[in-house]
RNA sequence: AGUCCUGUGGUGUAACGGUAGCACAAGUGAUUCUGGUUCACUUUGUUGAGGUUCAAAUCCUUACAGGACUGCCA
């Protein structure tokens, strides 16, 4: 039985016809078939949340499908990778569940000579400038080639000696016979297989021809008893060209595939040929850097996979060219991490201050919450001390209006502390603030005050002696811009040098004390992660950062 | 230029001939020991023009706009 699904794209009600018509006897079977060319990214997330989500909800079963048909740039880095995204998102990825077409590629050597021999294909020896004249384009349809007037038995024989390696790379292909005339560019006898003598990371040498997409994706469906193919809308135009191999060659039932339009965010780079040249050219460390859009460096960056999830559910399946806005996938973050996260108070950009009234050498501790919306996660015990750090932005020398953190004369809240006023400030030869002399109030241990008094500001703090400083690597939010019409120049123009920068967090409790993968919420300073594979933290973004900028601009206004 | 696909608030989507709804974003106010959270309220939409119909976002025609395609990549 199906499970009850909220969702009701065209997609699943395809689906759900098939399923309730009896099309394959009940049975649903989907794939989710990358190319092991590149680390996955967002975009990835949302096919895989279709494909694994549709086979759930209709009982039936997703495979992961490496598709592994042109070695030249795949490798067990990227399968690996892969494997471990599609699980670290939620998706079980069982043995049995695991193809790779390259393991198709006899079965698709069969399938080829029967087309050979149904006069359906025929080796081409033209070379690609030639083709291409033979070819025709858009508005002119193509010519009669050649190879089409050679018999079953010449052609059956080349394609033999091409297997078996009598010819160089390129000297020709196998094209399927269909129709020079087509509007369709892709069915003006498109190529099959081609020769490329280079070293398969599965294969070996075993093989020096490798089948096309067109040719090669079909057939891995149909082997895998797929239902329903379903894949991104560029290869809308390739639909009628899967049909054609899989009728020609008598499968029935047999999948079909359908399409939907691919996940485009503002702002993000998603495009694995740019993402890879990022890599290439040292502008990231890696594929898993906290600033790719990649799955792993979502991971790092703190993302969780519930809310990955929770994007790709909201965004919809549809077949318009969409440009969802950034606000959204952070909002999905934001959701998930403020009722998951524990708080810590943490100072990014010191700022000392010395309360004057309060005992020398005594320390205390106060009570903080974990989590504010969530009871469960309990309390924890705070140093407080005469000298202190806030943060330097929690202050002003000539407050604007609308300012209610630290100024002279002010009087605000240090979060789970005291209130204190600040009394007078110190000042280096520049005129820089290098310390505030404050004085506290005893009665308002604890952040209340008992005769009522209101603050309105309430800021972050840690005590010096005790606070740990830890070195954190922040990263801003997105180094790249990619609009709409910019150009693949210009792109890399776009990359922020500052994007990258290290400071000093004084904060408690010590992060490399926090088990790897943790995401914590600084009071006020933005959600981060310990990073997993190196133990520093990451920015994961900050609404707070946001809300200055907004109070700032109405400031400047 | 040709062929195909797609047009619903700023953004992403729902409504399958019968009240244009939801979320994000934006704005206003309230609450708040995070300028966070939460709550309430508000603004903004069926690409245009014709038809069919008692009734059209939905069906038809057409114009316009956006996207995909012209690898021996996937």
């Amino acid at each position: 039985m199906p499970e009850e699904s909220t969702k009701n794209d065209f997609i699943r009600e395809i689906v759900s016809a098939d399923y309730a018509a009896g099309k394959y006897g009940g049975r649903i079977v989907t794939r989710f078939p990358p190319e092991p060319n590149g680390y996955l990214h967002i975009g990835h997330a949302k096919a895989i949340c279709l494909d694994y989500g549709v086979a759930r909800e209709f009982g039936g079963t997703c495979h992961l499908r490496m598709d592994d048909t042109n070695p030249t740039k795949e490798n067990m880095e990227y399968v690996e990778s892969i494997i471990h995204d599609v699980e670290w998102l939620g998706f079980k990825v069982a043995p049995e569940d695991l193809y790779y077409a390259s393991d198709y590629f006899e079965q698709m050597y069969d399938c080829a000579i029967r087309l050979i021999e149904k006069k359906l294909a025929y080796v081409c020896k033209l070379s690609p400038e030639e083709w291409e004249s033979v070819r025709g384009n858009s508005t002119t349809p193509g010519s009669e080639p050649p190879g089409r007037a050679q018999s079953v038995e010449e052609n059956l024989d080349l394609f033999r000696r091409m297997r078996a390696g009598e010819f160089e790379d390129g000297a020709m292909v196998l094209r399927a016979r269909i129709d020079m005339t087509s509007p369709n560019i892709h069915m003006r006898d498109p190529a099959l297989y081609r020769i490329r003598r280079i070293h398969h990371f599965r294969q070996g040498d075993k093989w020096c021809i490798y089948p096309m997409y067109d040719f090669a994706h079909c057939l891995e469906d149909a082997c895998e008893g797929i239902t329903h193919s379903i894949c991104t809308l560029e290869f809308e135009i390739h639909r009628p060209l899967y049909d054609w191999v899989l009728d020609n060659l008598g499968f029935d039932p047999r999948p079909h595939q359908y399409e939907f339009s691919r996940l485009n965010i503002s702002y993000t780079v998603m495009s694995k040929r740019k993402l890879l040249q990022l890599v290439k050219e040292n502008h990231v460390r890696n594929w898993d850097d906290p600033r790719m859009p990649t799955i792993a460096g979502f991971r790092r960056r703190g993302y969780t996979p519930e809310a990955i999830r929770r994007f790709c559910d909201i965004l919809g399946v549809t077949k318009c060219n969409s440009l969802t806005d950034l606000a959204l996938l952070e909002h999905c973050i934001r959701e998930d991490l403020n009722v998951s996260a524990p708080r810590y108070l943490a100072v990014l950009d010191p700022l000392k201050v010395t309360l004057r009234n309060y005992p020398e050498g005594q320390i205390e501790l106060l009570e903080g919450i974990n989590n504010p919306e969530n009871p469960a996660a309990g309390t924890r015990q705070i140093p407080f001390g005469r000298t202190l750090y806030i943060e330097k932005s929690d202050f002003m020398l000539q407050p604007p209006k609308g300012y209610f953190r630290l100024a002279p004369g002010a009087e605000v809240r240090l979060r789970y502390g005291y209130f204190i006023r600040c009394e007078e400030v110190v000042t280096d030869a520049e005129g820089n603030v290098t310390e505030i002399i404050a004085s506290y109030d005893p009665s308002t241990r604890g952040g209340s005050a008992p005769d009522g008094r209101k603050v309105k500001g309430t800021i972050h703090w840690v005590e010096a002696t005790r606070a740990i400083s830890a070195e954190a690597r922040l990263y801003e939010r997105l180094f790249a811009v990619e609009t709409p019409g910019a150009s693949d120049a210009d792109f890399l123009t776009e990359l922020n040098p500052d994007s990258m920068r290290v400071i000093e967090i004084k904060g408690e409790p010590a992060l490399g004390e926090l088990p790897a993968g943790t995401r914590v919420q600084f009071e006020r300073q933005g959600y981060f992660c310990v990073d997993p594979d190196s133990t520093r933290e990451h920015r994961v973004f900050n609404r707070t950062v946001t809300l200055k900028d907004s109070w700032a601009k109405q400031q400047g206004k």
